[in-house]
DNA sequence: TATATAGTGTTTTTT
DNA sequence: ACACTATATA
């Protein structure tokens, strides 16, 4: 492609960006600014029209999706060489390097990457070797301290000189003793494997050298999310020719608690003086009012690098904004309006994204699309690869791979149960450290370990020559094979097939999904390595099997939508407390811990293309108890104006509810709190913060009317068939009083057994 | 050693 | 509400 078709279709400021290749160069991003464009096309022109070796390009992402998007465009512009740019997240690229240099920091280039519940088990293990009581301080915590420090590039040593109070002398004591397991064991968890490749630059100028040269050019995406230890793997390796570029924007940093460092973005100009700064300003992707609504949120924030987009985009709809007297109604609002907008083919499944704040909430969603038959995803949550059965497999895997990996040899070593109980274990554990050797090799020497009767003996052993057998076999084997015998030699599947339950099938079914993981990552890897495999299964986000081909709706949090755009967004849970989250509001910084939420919610707001609701409940469960919640302050900041409230808003004074329709509605009293309300210039939700005091302001769905009763008991009974719309006839089993409505059970024969929901399932009697 | 039961604590977000 | 842990029991 030539220099006039890359610049053709970029706006001046996306042209400066593309044009500026040499030394550092900072490209503040504003949402939906077209940067993905701006980094593809920048790749284009250094290859097509600078003459750049395109293998001395490299672009780092956050998320593998990001990275294959960002191939496959380069691949659909650039000539040829598009395959030799690389492009990759810091994760893979680090463990790219550290498998190749793994033996100079002392390593092998089979070493395990440990995922957050392997770090977890053995957090767990040194708790118990060095009596740490868990009720003093937790795992987790401890955890999260060590990967902050990880984070800053923070050792032992270091951290123990930081930290001279007694709870830190134990962290840092704890500290030392992971990382000395991490190292016998030939593993690195997330946070090594970023802090383990500037060791490795570091220590080796020749091996930075290596990648300096390789490297020409540099490209970091969100670069508002890196944090210290990145900044330093990618001030290195952009040392030599300093051309660095960096995208991002710093209103969209949101993930703090990941020690991301908002000052590597607001400071870059400072570190690198030289630095050119383009800003790109123009949003392709939202309306007006959406875009407006983005704004008068996010300029709450104190100290952001001042900017305001614009949009040549049409004004659109209002921001609506629809109150729920609990998350099931709510729920039940949601995905009511998208099951009738598809049945009127308005949108299809997969315009919609329903975003919200924690993981806990899809669950209501997750029921209520079930009920109304809408196809759905949900993105996050429990990874596929964290599945019991799938870890337990893995671990198989991993310890053929790497036999020194305590960790997963005694996952295994009873299952399936071998009758080795808790006590061998120990045995064994106190065997291998005594002889300084691994777990798996002191398990080879049962016979020799005292204490351990011959029952015992002989068991272990048969679980070591399995092992043995299964690695004897494994070297030159198809990955997805050894998988197989993994499975057959085990008896895992015939166990679970025993249970005969649902929940057991649905085992079954993810040791297959597994098995043609392996099948596929035979066939699309260029050099397929059981290390390759397991590594690659490490590092998969459950956004990066999105197919945006594929008609559902979507769920999932508002940290896991960055990046993408819908159509339709619902931001549901729009509540104090919950969306700012109660732990931000209560924390000893809660100004900047709020603004980090601020940005979340801009980062929410601006998905959206055409429509955007917020929606909210009064009442919510939260673990185990209903507490009452105000609306959330983000969408009072948004002026009334710009903010569709639905046709039944209604003001009650509080503890009574008004009657706002039909003979003696309290129609006098409604329109004196509204008109005051309103020529007070202060819009209605404004004053929900006198809760309790005054009155409060209420928006009644209008789905659900005020007043109606919410359930009416069904004409059928427990052995009569009833009618769905989808599923046919089936049997009625069970009724029971499920709170706002009757919960049904009825035994489709095509279908199966299904629990739905009795006046929103529409079931009639036949 | 394996299993059933009661009791305990937890939740923000994730590469 | 739920998952995880400690304890009692077979």
């Amino acid at each position: 492609m030539e220099e006039r078709d890359i610049m053709e279709k970029l706006n001046s400021e996306q042209q400066k960006a593309v044009a500026a290749t040499e030394g550092p160069v900072l490209i503040l991003a504003g949402a939906g600014s077209g940067k993905t464009r701006v980094l593809v096309h920048r790749i284009a022109y250094l290859i097509d029209v600078l003459g750049v070796s395109p293998g001395s390009i490299l672009a780092i992402t956050f998320t593998n999706k990001a990275a294959d998007e960002m191939r496959s465009r380069v691949d659909s512009i650039v000539g040829f060489g598009s395959k030799e740019v690389w492009v990759s997240t810091f994760h893979s690229l680090c463990v790219r390097i550290l498998r190749r240099y793994a033996d100079l920091i002392g390593y092998t280039r089979y070493f395990s990457i440990y995922d957050t519940d392997d770090q977890l088990t053995l957090m767990k293990n040194l708790f118990k070797q060095r009596g740490t009581d868990p009720k003093r301080m937790r795992e987790k915590a401890v955890l999260a301290r060590i990967s902050s420090a990880k984070d800053e590039l923070i050792g032992p040593a270091k951290y123990r000189e930081l930290n001279r109070d007694q709870f830190g002398q134990e962290i840092a004591g704890l500290y030392e003793a992971y990382n000395t397991r991490l190292k016998e064991s030939n593993a690195m968890d997330f946070d090594d494997l970023i802090l383990k490749t500037v060791e490795l630059f570091e220590q080796h100028p020749e091996v930075l050298d290596v990648y300096q040269e390789r490297f020409r050019y540099l490209m970091v995406d969100e670069y508002q999310d890196t944090n210290t230890a990145q900044f330093r793997f990618v001030s290195l390796l952009a040392g030599k020719y300093r051309n660095l570029c960096v995208v991002g924007d710093d209103d969209q940093s949101i993930y703090k608690f990941r020690g991301a460092n908002i000052r590597n973005i607001l400071g870059f100009e400072t570190i690198f003086p030289d630095a050119e700064v383009v800003r790109l300003e123009q949003n392709y992707r939202s309306t007006q009012n959406i875009l407006n609504a983005a704004y008068e949120v996010i300029r709450h924030n104190h100290g952001r690098k001042s900017k305001k987009l614009w949009t040549e985009n049409p004004v659109g709809t209002k921001v609506r904004l629809r109150r729920f007297a609990n998350g099931f109604e709510e729920a039940e609002f949601i995905c009511g309006e998208i099951m009738r907008e598809v049945r009127a083919h308005t949108h299809a499944c997969k315009d919609y994204a329903i975003l919200y704040r924690t993981n806990a909430q899809s669950r209501l969603f997750e029921e209520k699309m079930l009920m109304a038959n809408l196809p759905y995803r949900i993105v996050g949550g429990i990874n596929f690869y964290s599945r019991k059965e799938v870890k337990d497999l893995l671990a198989y895997l991993k310890t053929i791979d790497n036999a020194v990996d305590d960790l997963q040899a005694m996952r295994i070593i009873n299952i399936p149960k071998r009758g080795i109980g808790a006590a061998t274990i120990g045995r064994i554990a106190n065997y291998a450290e005594s002889g300084g050797i691994s777990f798996f090799e002191a398990a080879c020497e049962a016979d020799r370990i005292p204490g351990l009767g011959s029952a015992a003996v002989r068991k272990v052993t048969g679980f070591t020559d399995f092992i043995g057998v299964l690695r004897a076999r494994a070297e030159g084997q198809k990955i997805s094979e050894i998988l197989k015998s993994v499975v057959e030699g085990t008896g895992y599947v015939e166990e679970l097939r025993k249970e005969e339950t649902e929940e057991a099938e649905n085992r079954i079914g993810n040791i297959d999904e597994l098995i043609s993981k392996a099948v596929q990552y035979e066939e699309h890897a260029s050099e397929p390595t059981l290390s390759g495999f397991l590594e690659e299964v490490a590092l998969i986000a459950d956004i990066d099997s999105l197919d945006d081909t594929d008609d559902r709706v979507l769920l999932m949090t508002l940290h896991s939508a960055k990046g993408l755009e819908f159509p339709v967004v619902y931001m549901a849970g729009m509540e104090e407390g919950l969306f700012p989250s109660g732990m931000s509001i209560n924390a000893f910084n809660p100004e900047e811990e709020i603004e980090e939420e601020r940005r979340l919610c801009y980062v929410g707001i601006t998905r959206a293309k055409e429509s955007l609701t917020m929606t909210s409940a009064r009442e919510r469960m939260l673990r185990g108890e209903i507490t009452e919640s105000r609306l959330s302050r983000f969408v009072r900041e948004i002026p009334r104006e710009l903010v569709d409230v639905g046709d039944e808003e209604v003001l009650r004074p509080a503890g009574r509810t008004l009657n706002l329709t039909g003979r003696g509605a309290d129609g006098a009293m409604r329109n004196a709190i509204l008109g005051k309300a309103e020529s007070a210039g202060r819009p209605p939700y404004d004053r929900d913060g006198d809760r309790g005091t005054i009155r409060e302001s209420l928006y009644v769905s209008p789905y659900k009317k005020a007043g109606t009763p919410g359930k009416t008991e069904p004409d059928f009974g427990v052995g009569d068939t009833v009618r769905h719309v989808k599923f046919g006839d089936g049997v009625v089993k069970e009724i029971k009083d499920g709170g706002k409505d009757y919960l049904v059970t009825v035994d489709f024969p095509a279908w199966g057994i299904k629990k739905m929901y009795a006046s929103f399932a529409k079931l009639k009697r036949v």
